[in-house]
DNA sequence: TGTTATATTTTACGCGCGTCAAAATTATAT
DNA sequence: ATATAATTTTGACGCGCGTAAAATATAACA
């Protein structure tokens, strides 16, 4: 191991024994030199631990290496989550992700697409705030990066949606509650941030519809992404004045729901399926904590893993293709019941 | 405003009427220029929307303007939430910050570590993983770039320490816990990977004797970060078997004890203070779910907003001193005692 | 008004790498 | 062995900006 550090790709160059121009090419794309040749350099590279510049490297190349990843709200475990198994399909296919959180404001998404934009990534996944982006500043931005949304969708914007069936969650969802015990009212927020909440809504009332039910909708106030204490003063008020037509709750999504339960636990109501329990309470995304509530929450599922690998591959085919989409995808991926002891 | 984009600084700098060289010192530090200058340059800057290509500025400055923020674990809440905390500030302190999570595996924190190096940044907040770190890596990585560490702490690495007083939390437990019932035993896994637990054990073991009570250690099995799980896991355990010595037990950390809660709720066994609860709950963290649990969590919170505060400021202090600290200071911040349902 | 300290302009160079074209070399196929 | 294709080398230019030194302009003050 020599000792006095590499300044640059001339000297790392003139050590492999191979012009400069070509180790250019391999840290480009390592298959686009001879494979003996890529042995020499990677024999070097063991040897002498060189990396290229990355801010020269970045300065010409007409596309960077980058790669965006803009979730709402990092604070979610749902999107820490997706964001996990993203970034990791990202740096195995030779990129270089970078996690952007919106935390719940637009000034903040704004500001993250203005800095993405002057980073040129190759592409970005975007998981927009949904009634609270700036529809106007995301699809500006759609038109100059190559770009993927995903979880929540944008009509018309971007070169792809990826996301989940909000159908196929509530359609489940409420077959099995009402299959097994009295029909689920529907609780929800008011004014729901995000526009998969409007979706589950009309997909709880056209459910209940066919299977020839009175559908309920418990809309409870509350702005932001504290969903938790949403849910949890929602249901203490709703609770406490006995407004819930029916013994059965389907939540809107499972953080909505942790604060039901807390609000039920709070009143010394019984939750779930056994006897003695008063009230059933179900709901949708299998959220990392849904099965340590108490009781242990009966949700539908996200495909993480398919809405993640497809969300990437269609972007990589973007990105391969120049950027430009033949036509605008959308992708939506089914649910999976999950039976836990909350209904 | 003018239709054709503004390609460089020298073209920007034109269409001010200002040389070039003073642009540049100018988006290096507004302040570095006449307030004329500066109000000329910011009213052509709301006209033209031109932003420096970042990677030509970063080749060639000594120092950049980013600034690197590490986790351990980002699907934790709690480090989502002081990440957000942290990044806020930084960005209103004219840095860019880059969060990275280590997903609770120490060749992700290598991984992030090198690249960060690559990166050239300003300055970096980092949260090892702990007893999974690679020493030597952290070690080579802080005599490289001005690192200040946070949360957990590596004995005499990186040029600042800032994090919470163990000490403390686990004290005002112990002392509120045996003065209002019986003494708690404590519960935590046999092999933390957090070096806080170890110091939250010792500071129990340390609390009973000054009491003159009976220490009661329950250690559980279970590696890496599904600290929800494995405590879950571990209560079903001990209660099944009937091993806990006391009706009262102190979790080292709230994810542990929401798998506590949550196999409680499962033996139905009744938690909290009242009458008809047989066992006491508390622990440590604060964290944001620990407010929804069934019944909701007694606990010791971090000081959030002190921790981070502290951290980025003395970054930033380091950062004006050119990266070189006079001495490595260690700081740490007192609990707060929050009493809720479960104890 | 002259003097001094501070800011700005001019000029010029360099950073580390991408990229291109033409020439030289190597590998593969016939 | 020869022709053909693929790869590498050589040499050169440019990207957009940082930065340094010297010349000049501006502001502050006596």
């Amino acid at each position: 191991m020599s000792e006095d550090r590499i300044r640059n790709m001339d000297e790392f160059a003139a050590l492999c024994g191979i012009s400069r121009p070509t180790i250019s090419k391999y840290f480009n794309n390592p298959n686009s030199v001879r494979a003996s040749t890529r042995d020499r350099i990677e024999a070097a590279l063991r040897e002498y631990d060189y990396r290229p510049n990355i801010y020269a490297m970045n300065q010409n190349r007409r596309l960077t290496k980058n790669i965006g990843i803009v979730v709402p709200y990092l604070a979610d475990p749902f999107f820490a989550e997706i964001a996990r198994v993203i970034e990791r399909r990202c740096i195995d296919a030779g990129f270089t992700p970078t996690l952007f959180s919106s935390h719940g404001e637009q000034s903040q998404e704004n500001a993250i697409l203005d800095t993405l934009r002057s980073l040129r990534p190759a592409g970005v996944l975007l998981a927009p705030l949904g009634r609270a982006s700036s529809k106007k500043h995301v699809e500006e931005f759609c038109r100059d990066v190559p770009t993927i949304l995903f979880d929540s969708n944008i009509e018309g914007v971007g070169a792809a949606f990826v996301g989940s069936d909000n159908f196929s969650f509530v359609s489940q969802t409420v077959e099995y509650l009402s299959r097994t015990g009295s029909a689920p009212c529907f609780f929800e927020m008011r004014n729901p941030a995000n526009p998969n909440a409007n979706k589950r809504r009309d997909a709880y009332l056209e459910m209940m519809r066919r299977l020839d039910l009175e559908p309920h909708l418990v809309q409870i106030d509350g702005n932001g992404w504290g969903f938790e204490e949403i849910g949890r003063a929602g249901a203490l008020k709703v609770l406490q004045q006995d407004l819930l037509p029916t013994d059965t709750v389907l939540c809107s999504n499972d953080r909505l729901a942790i604060g039901f339960l807390s609000a039920c636990h709070e009143l010394g109501i019984r939750v779930g399926r056994e006897e003695g329990c008063t009230i059933r309470v179900a709901s949708h995304d299998d959220h990392p904590y849904s099965r340590f509530t108490c009781p242990s929450l009966t949700t539908a599922a996200h495909d993480y893993e398919a809405v993640s690998d497809h969300a990437v591959e269609t972007l990589f085919r973007l990105i391969d293709a120049g950027g430009r989409p033949d036509k605008r995808e959308e992708t939506q991926f089914a649910a999976r019941l999950i039976m836990r002891a909350s209904a």
